[in-house]
DNA sequence: AAAATCAAGCGAAACGTTTCACTTTTTTCT
DNA sequence: AGAAAAAAGTGAAACGTTTCGCTTGATTTT
C-alpha cells in the first residue's frame, strides 16, 4: 500500500539507482531533484527501512537489554543511552529481561535476529551467556553496570568494591562500629559491594557478625524484610548500608513503618538515584553513580566497535568514579 | 557471514521452499526434518527477521512511544505492556519522546519506517499528530493515558475528571476547605484533573482563589517550586492535591526541606505509584491508576486491530476506574 | 487395478531497497 | 575545437526470506 521507490520511478521517469542515490544524499541534477522531491511529497513516500536493512546489512538500530525496565536506575540509563544514540542517528530496541536470565537470552536472540547493529546490556547476573551469543553472531556488544572484572568484553561500570569500601568508611568515620549491610548476593555488583564493605570493616578492625549481613535478590522486598529483621535484632546495629536502589527503597519503607527513627535510632546510607534522597525524610545519604557519563561512554564504546571492526584488540574496560551525596540520614556518634 | 537458508539448502539438498515450510511449522518427512535440524544446529542458523519481514510485511514488533522513559509511571506501563506482548510473540521497540512533541513525531516516523505492526503511544500532549501519521501509514495505533475524549482513536485511560473530583471530595470530607492543587496544565490529563478539582470545590460551595491553582509542565521542578510557594502563602491552604507522580515527588521534596510538617501543618494527596506512598514519611495518600490493567487492555485492543482489520468500526474508548490508597498524609480537621 | 485423493517437495517470482560496473552527458583544459 | 576529466544516470544483480502454482509419488477408495 505505501508508495515505493518504484512509484517514484514511474512518476519521474528516472531510474531506481538515481532515486536511491538522491535518497542517500548523492548528487542529482537540480531539475531532477525537484522532480523527485515533488513525487515524494505527492506520494507520501517513506523509505522502507526493512528493505534497506536487507541490503545494507545495517539497521541503524541498537538493542538494549535491561534486567528490569521498571527499575528507575534502568529508566535513567535508558534515557541517557537513547539521547546519545539519537544524536548519532540510531534508534533503540529496548528489551526487558524481567529479572530472568532465560528471558534475557530469549531477548538477545530476538535482537540478533532483528539484526541490530549492536547490543548494550545491563545484565540480570553476569551476562556472560549473552556476550557469547553476540560474539558468535558477530554483533558488537557492551556490558554495563553488572560486568565482572576480566569479563573479556567491553564494559563500563563503577568500581563497586572501592565505592562500597569508601562508603563504609564514611559510616566508620562518623563513629559507627556496628554496621549492617543489605545487598544483592546473586549478581556481580552486589557481591563486590559486599566485599568492599567487609574489607573496610576488617581494615578498621571491627567485627562483622553473620546477622549483620543480608544478601539475597535485588528487590524492594528484600530491602524491606531485611531492614525489619535488623530493627528487631537484640544487638541492633547503629547503621545500615543498602547497596542498591531497590533495596534502599525497601529499607526506607521498613523504617517508616517502625517505631524507630532515622537517624536517631538507626543511620542509613543508600545507593543510586538522586531523587530518592530528597523525597525521604530525613534526606538520605547515598552513593551516586555517574549514570549519564556511564551511558555516554557505553554508547561511544559500542559505536566505535561498529564503525571500525576492531576485533583483535583487547576489550576495553571503563571504570568510572562514584560520589557521595550527603543527606541527614547518618548520625554522628561520639567516640 | 551468518548462515542462511541457502546454506541449509546446500547441506540438505532440499529446496528453499521446503526448508522455509519446515521453519514455519509445515509438514516435512521425518528424515528431512532431521536433516534440516542437524544442518541448523551445525551452521548455527538463525532466521533473518529482516528478510522475513520484507516479504511477510509483518515484523512481529510493536512500537511504543512514551513521553519520558525515566518516569516511573512509564517504566511500569512498559513492563506490563512488554509482558503482555511477549506472551503473544511480539517484541517491542521503545522510543522516548523526551517530553518533546517534535521528538515524538520523529520517533513515530522512525517506527513507521521500521514497519512495526502497531503502535502504542503515551503522548507528550494529545498525540493527535501521531495518530494522524499512523492512520495515514495504515498502522494500527492505540493511545494510553493522555487521550482526549472523542479523540477518534482507540484509547485506554482513566476518568481523569471523576478521579480528581472524588479525590478532592476525600479532602473535603475530612474537613478541608482551603485546598490547593498542583497540576500539569499543558496536557490532557492535567487539565481534566484540574477540572474535576474545581467541580468538586464548586459543588461543595468553596472558593478557589487563583493563588491556590498551580498549573505548569509535568515535572518534579514544578511540583517543588509550587509547593514552596504554597507553603509561603499568607493564607496557607490546609491541603494540597498533586495530580501526577512527578509533581507529587517534587512537592514531597519541598515539604521535607521546609520547617512545616505533613500532615500537621499541611495535608497532602498525591497521584500515581504505590511505592512512593510507602517511602514517604508519613505514608502518602494517593490516587492509584490500574496500570497493569490499562497496559493489558491497550495490548489487547491493538492486537485485535492487527488481527482483523476493523477499520470501519468506530474507535474503542476504554475507561478504567481508579482507587484511593489511604496513607497518613491527610489530617482530619474538626468542623 | 484404475481412479481419485493427499502429502511433500520444487522452481521461480516477489518483497523494496542498494550497489556495481558501465554509459552518457556535461564541464574543463589546452 | 577536440581531448580529457568529471558528473550524472542506468540496468541488473543482490540481500534472505516467503509464497504461488505445479509436479511427483504415495496412499486410499471403489
Amino acid at each position: 500500500m505505501p508508495a515505493t521507490i518504484k512509484d517514484i520511478k514511474e512518476r519521474t521517469g528516472l531510474s531506481l539507482a538515481t532515486i536511491s542515490k538522491y535518497l542517500n544524499g548523492g548528487n542529482v541534477l537540480p531539475e531532477n531533484k525537484i522532480l523527485i522531491e515533488t513525487a515524494i511529497k505527492e506520494l507520501h513516500y517513506e523509505v522502507n527501512e526493512i528493505a534497506r536493512g536487507l541490503v545494507t546489512k545495517q539497521t541503524k538500530t541498537i538493542g538494549v537489554l535491561v534486567y528490569s525496565i521498571e527499575s528507575l536506575f534502568n529508566g535513567t540509563l535508558l534515557k541517557y543511552i537513547g539521547d546519545a544514540l539519537r544524536k548519532e542517528g540510531y534508534g533503540l530496541l529496548i528489551c526487558d529481561s524481567n529479572q530472568d536470565e532465560e528471558t534475557e537470552q530469549k531477548n538477545a536472540k530476538f535482537l540478533i535476529n532483528k539484526k541490530v547493529d549492536g547490543i548494550i546490556v545491563v545484565p540480570v547476573l553476569y551476562g556472560s551467556k549473552v556476550v557469547e551469543m553476540a560474539n558468535h553472531a558477530g554483533v558488537p556488544i557492551v556490558l554495563m553496570d553488572r560486568s565482572p572484572e576480566n569479563c573479556d568484553c567491553d564494559c563500563v561500570r563503577i568500581d563497586n568494591r572501592m565505592s562500597a569500601l569508601r562508603a563504609t568508611n564514611v559510616l566508620i568515620g562518623k563513629g559507627h562500629r556496628k554496621i549492617a549491610i543489605i545487598c544483592s548476593a546473586k549478581e556481580y555488583t552486589g557481591i563486590e559491594r559486599c566485599q568492599g564493605y567487609k574489607e573496610a570493616m576488617t581494615l578498621a578492625g571491627f567485627d562483622v557478625p553473620e546477622e549483620y549481613i543480608y544478601g539475597d535478590i535485588h528487590s524492594i522486598e528484600h530491602g524491606y524484610e531485611s531492614m525489619k529483621k535488623i530493627l528487631a535484632l537484640p544487638d541492633r546495629p547503629t547503621a545500615v548500608f543498602m547497596t542498591n536502589y531497590e533495596i534502599t527503597l525497601g529499607a526506607v519503607m521498613a523504617v517508616n513503618e517502625s517505631e524507630l527513627g532515622c537517624p536517631d535510632d538507626i543511620s542509613m546510607l543508600g545507593f543510586d538515584d538522586l531523587i530518592l534522597s530528597h523525597v525521604t525524610n530525613p534526606a538520605m545519604s547515598m552513593v551516586v553513580q555517574p549514570m549519564k557519563n556511564m551511558s555516554e561512554k557505553a554508547v561511544e564504546l559500542l559505536l566505535g566497535k561498529i564503525g571500525s571492526d576492531r576485533k583483535s584488540e583487547t576489550p576495553m574496560e571503563i571504570v568510572l568514579p562514584t560520589r557521595l551525596l550527603e543527606g541527614n540520614s547518618i548520625k554522628e556518634i561520639k567516640m
